[in-house]
DNA sequence: CAACTTGGGTTAAACGTTTAACCCATTAAA
DNA sequence: TTTAATGGGTTAAACGTTTAACCCAAGTTG
């Protein structure tokens, strides 16, 4: 590949000067730009980024780590950080690490590696201490989708508690009182706390004791929303509303419960959650909560981006977000028959 | 950050012999091995891959260039890249370049800046010959989804045109006479051929000239494809089968047929394409022909991986792909009532 | 006219690695 | 005992840039 030398060569100057014409530096006449300008289109010259990145000490690169990229819900967090590298002429480097803490921990190591000034970290299985220590290593290092108190402004997060409650509210404002849960079977935070908002709101309602919600785990998938029907069906117990862990198992679900003869949401009211756009092309349009990942994202990597250049941002916004109702076809009011 | 030189100080050694420690190189002994080890982790040692994509010529980094990310047929596409860099312990770099020639050519640019040894490159709107330059100076540069005749054995692509005659073969071996199009308005070849296949085939079929496929374009989304029935609607000409241009254009349809009274597949069959996620989760699940991009883009990689390597790849695999139709429910044999 | 400034450069060090070319003890073979 | 091989290193150049520190000629000022 061409470089720098060489166009100095044939130009019959000194390498800083190329330099200096390729970086739109000072210093340079414009007769010698011109002819430098041309040389390097006919050598076809591409600046070597790495040669760069080494003596400047900054990569222009941003790195995200997720758990991988075809999950529309990750893939949307991946367009939010890449609508800032746009912004900011930053590259995307994509580093996926899904299995086990282990896997996540090599996804980052890679990142650094490659000098990212700025870091995305999406990462559930990592233990706290370690991550920790990333924040206060690296400057532009940070958490989406995790809310670690000691490190908790380089962190963004969704309000789990309050996603829960707001369900609650929600179902019990429409006069449904036999709820179920489906919930995610991975021994994350997120299930947790939002079950817990979910029943902090249901008890503070002054339901019947003997009302509790059924509550069924399965994996966050299509597939494990229909497993978790299937096994709610045949409980035997009674439900006129389920709230499920993402919209993927609230589809799964509702076409378990249609192919069973109950009618959505006539009979049997379906909330989701995440408002991926899959919500929109399910028939009925499911009722959600959103999560404003891509939103989040965005805001994440701002924040990692002042952070490396060592400027506090001075958007005030909270870093905790908190998720919102979107109301569609797939909730409706019990009937009032009872 | 702590650096080999440190390193070498601290342990008394040369930074050559550091280099062989990190590299798992020949000529240390155990003992200087295990103290330099012990070292490393003591002050924290990360490898800085620029000064060594430097040195050594080659980045260990796989770039792609995809349109968008949200988009799950070019997250499958990435997917697809991914994996091989997983395999062959790579990074993935991801750039986009959705609007036009312009931005998509930038974001080739910025893969060729970071030297990456293999690039993927997905581009509909940059010229033939621009393509070809890139492809006759780049080893490791292939193109997916795009056929170019003189750089060929660079390419991976799809059959549009036999995917067209699959989907009238189909849509005809079910009695279906009165045929209508989704198309995309997108001014690139896939749409073109796919209707250029469609149409060889019906005219083959021997059915009637005045039977001549009903055409209507739009964005090829979701509300492309609501808009597009519509339009086939309003037209007030009958069709009993559909053949649009993909997936989300097919949902989009069925349910504006459905709030028009037309029962899918009873009424009217709906024949996707692409398979995506969607396709599954929809109601009635989606008759698609599928694009098996993610193995396309495997092989994409595994292709440019080789060339870059100077190895021809042994799997003598076609580098052209033919879609395969995925039967579900969305497409039924017309009722022999006529 | 001496003293500055300014425009347009050049020189050379530095960034953090890798690696070919050496070097020096030991030990083994002849 | 000499020669050869082997293990365990060191030295120093190279990769392609950027940039601080110089340098020099031609104006400008006072």
């Amino acid at each position: 590949m061409t470089t720098i030398k060489d166009i100095a060569k044939v130009a019959g100057v000194s390498t800083a000067t190329v330099s200096r014409v390729v970086n739109n530096g000072p210093k340079v006449g414009p007769k010698t730009r011109d002819k430098i300008i041309q040389i390097m289109h006919e050598l076809g010259y591409t600046p070597n980024a790495n040669a760069r990145a080494l003596v400047t000490r900054k990569s222009k690169t941003i790195g995200v780590v997720i758990p991988e990229i075809s999950d529309p819900f990750f893939a949307s967090l991946a367009t939010g950080v890449e609508q800032v590298a746009r912004e900011t002429s930053n590259q995307l480097l994509l580093s996926t690490g899904k299995i086990s803490a282990q896997t996540e921990l090599e996804a980052i190591q890679l990142l650094i590696e490659q000098r990212c000034d700025i870091i995305i970290a999406h990462s559930k299985l990592i233990a706290d201490d370690t991550l920790v220590e990333l924040c206060q290593q690296i400057p532009g290092f940070v958490l989406i989708d995790r809310h670690i108190e000691a490190v908790k402004d380089k962190c963004i997060w969704l309000d789990n508690i309050e996603g829960g409650r707001i369900a609650a509210r929600h179902l019990l404002s429409l006069g449904h009182q036999q709820l179920a849960v489906i919930n995610s079977h991975y021994e994350i935070e997120d299930p947790y706390l939002r079950l817990q908002g979910f029943r902090e709101e249901v008890e503070h309602s002054g339901i019947e004791a003997s009302n509790e919600p059924l509550i069924v785990k399965h994996e966050p998938s299509l597939r494990g929303g229909e497993l978790a029907a299937q096994a709610l069906i045949a409980s035997g117990k009674p439900f006129s509303a389920i709230f499920a862990y993402n919209d993927a198992m609230a589809i799964g679900a509702i076409s378990v419960l249609e192919a069973n003869g109950y009618r959505v949401p006539q009979d049997v009211s379906v909330l989701g959650f995440d408002d991926v756009m899959l919500s929109q092309y399910s028939r009925p349009k499911l009722t959600t909560l959103r999560y404003p990942i891509q939103q989040m994202a965005k805001h994440a990597a701002q924040l990692a981006r002042a952070m490396a250049l060592g400027q506090p941002l001075s958007t005030a916004a909270s870093q905790s977000y908190v998720p919102e109702l979107i109301q569609r076809d797939s909730v409706k009011p019990l009937p009032s028959s009872s």
